[in-house]
DNA sequence: AACGATTGTGCAAACGATTGCGCAATCGTT
DNA sequence: AACGATTGCGCAATCGTTTGCACAATCGTT
């Protein structure tokens, strides 16, 4: 049995194909007695306008994409959700494309929101990704596209992250304040922007007076291996960890070691398992949920007012703990 | 600067429209010759087709549609990265819906891939869900849909899972050989049917002579609790944990009451944080990436070779650990 | 040379919703 | 009563691709 199309339903009432189109849409050129009759009869008959035709029609998909690189076990969990959360108020779907961390995929993932005409496009880099040169095609055909997460200044297209220098430095204040002598400092992969940003953030808050070893490490495997390394060698007063990841190492080896409750475990985490794990953990709360429902209105607003001046959205951090 | 459609070519190729498509499709009809020059053409002048007309006009979005409650830490992302790479390798995309464990979401999320028409529906039922009523649009609109990880019996849609009652029970048999007296089990809230299904392959499994405590927990916290209520009341000689989550709380417990390294902990685990956590840990690996590629896969054929006879798959586990 | 079979292309009609424009009916004003 | 303004609706074109069918050209047979 064939789908029910508008013209039937004109015929059924007895009126035009356009006539129904622009009640079922609400068109104030109809009247009110018309439009209701319409939508009753539509809403009877469970009718679902086509949206195959309508898109075509309307060059439009009510579709977002979001690209980035993999969904890591914390974090991006919560963006996703942020994002599909607001998109779905909002009447847009959520389409996910993985790059893998991979500069190629993502260039292929872009061209495929182009061809597929997505209305806007949320972009989290690879960390391949050294330049903005891929998104030109969004430009040109007018795909709105907002980055998120690992970002690179750009002046054509807005960004939502967190201040991850600041929040770096907000970490090293704390440390200051506690007056230790020595803190072991476990980053991500060197090449990621976050790396680099809460890196020097943190360095650059630190007292010069306080020793500071760092570590750029790739899991939690790494990370635990430093640690147990510098427990040996050292008096460290203080672990920074720049993620869940990485804290789970840090907090792991001071465990198996022993060490004093005094000492102080802090960075950035998503406020579930390694709070709970440790539970004088210090943590900058970077909350998914906030950076993809912001990152979703951003493209909307992008979207739905077409000439919007660019804007970056810098989300607020907290540190939070005992 | 409008898009080039597939006329111009046509014009500029001075050939027919339908000509241009059908090389264009590498339809056989067209001679070789003219095919490699259209192709060529299209690809100098970076002519991509519209997708919107090409979809109305076949009736087919080449996306499919996600639905879910939410994506947990773990085990999930894996099942969505499973989903995605397969399906992009067959040239479909990947829809993102949340339930939020809420059936009334649930329907109202299939009732979107109808109207939307997605091209097949991969769906782990919420909580709430206690049958499948709501999914007769998708039958009789004639889209496919596979249900998976949180399942449900059906004879009309196929579902892809692990034998849950089988693998709880080989953890249990795993216990029998150890003649242990005493385990303390963990599972998750009490009406998912994951929770039913391990529980009762577990206790089945289990001696009778093995006195078994149970908790239903709905978070690491309570199941945390449960543990050190436990170790405070009996010599508890083995715990076993339905989740990661679950198994967080345990190992915390345990490890603050310095147990001994021969109380076995015993498990559910993605074989991320968890085994890494506590190297002693015995656990079945959930691999969500093999969960999702065979769901997507069973989609696949759904959609691409009609009349499928319904079929399960079952995916195979193995006990992990030292 | 005449005939069917094969091969390669073009014509034109879909697909179903949207929308600019036109037209009729109604209303209010002089 | 005559006129312009407003309101409410229908006509028909349109979006760009796909596809059934017709048809022309080529080929191999007898």
């Amino acid at each position: 049995m064939k789908p029910m199309t508008i013209k039937d339903l004109a015929t059924f009432l007895n009126v035009s194909p356009s006539t129904v189109s622009r009640a079922l849409n609400n068109h104030p050129d109809i009247s009110l007695e018309v439009r209701q009759r319409v939508q009753q009869l539509a809403e009877e008959l469970q009718f679902k306008p086509n949206s195959f035709a309508a898109n075509f029609r309307k060059k439009q998909s009510k579709l977002i994409a979001v690209v980035l690189p993999k969904i890591y076990r914390s974090f991006i969990p919560d963006v996703i959700e942020g994002i599909t959360k607001t998109l779905k108020q909002n009447n847009y779907q959520t389409l996910i494309l993985l790059t893998e961390d991979q500069l190629e995929n993502e260039i292929a993932a872009i061209q495929q929101c182009c061809d597929m005409r997505v209305d806007g496009i949320l972009l989290s880099l690879s960390n391949q990704t050294k330049n903005l040169d891929h998104l030109t095609s969004c430009k040109s055909l007018g795909i709105p596209l907002v980055l998120f997460d690992n970002t690179l200044e750009s002046q054509d297209f807005p960004s939502v992250h967190i201040n991850d220098a600041m929040a770096a430095a907000a970490c090293a204040n704390y440390l200051n304040d506690k007056k230790i002598k020595r803190v072991a400092a476990v980053f991500g992969p060197e090449e990621l922007n976050i790396s680099k940003n809460r890196k020097s953030g943190f360095q650059n808050a630190l007292q010069e007076n306080i020793i500071c070893d760092i570590c750029y490490a790739k899991d939690s495997k790494a990370a635990y291996d430093f640690v147990n390394e510098q427990i040996a060698m050292h008096q460290t007063a203080a672990f920074f960890g720049i993620s869940d990841e990485v804290l789970l190492g840090i907090i792991t080896a001071i465990k198996e070691n022993r060490l004093s409750k005094k000492t102080i475990v802090i960075g950035f985490s998503d406020g579930l398992t390694m709070p709970f794990l440790h539970k004088q953990l210090h943590y900058i709360f970077h909350d998914g949920k906030i950076v993809g429902d912001q990152a979703a209105q951003l493209i909307l607003r992008h979207i739905e007012e077409s000439p919007v001046h660019k804007q970056d959205v810098e989300i607020e951090v907290e540190l939070f703990g005992a």
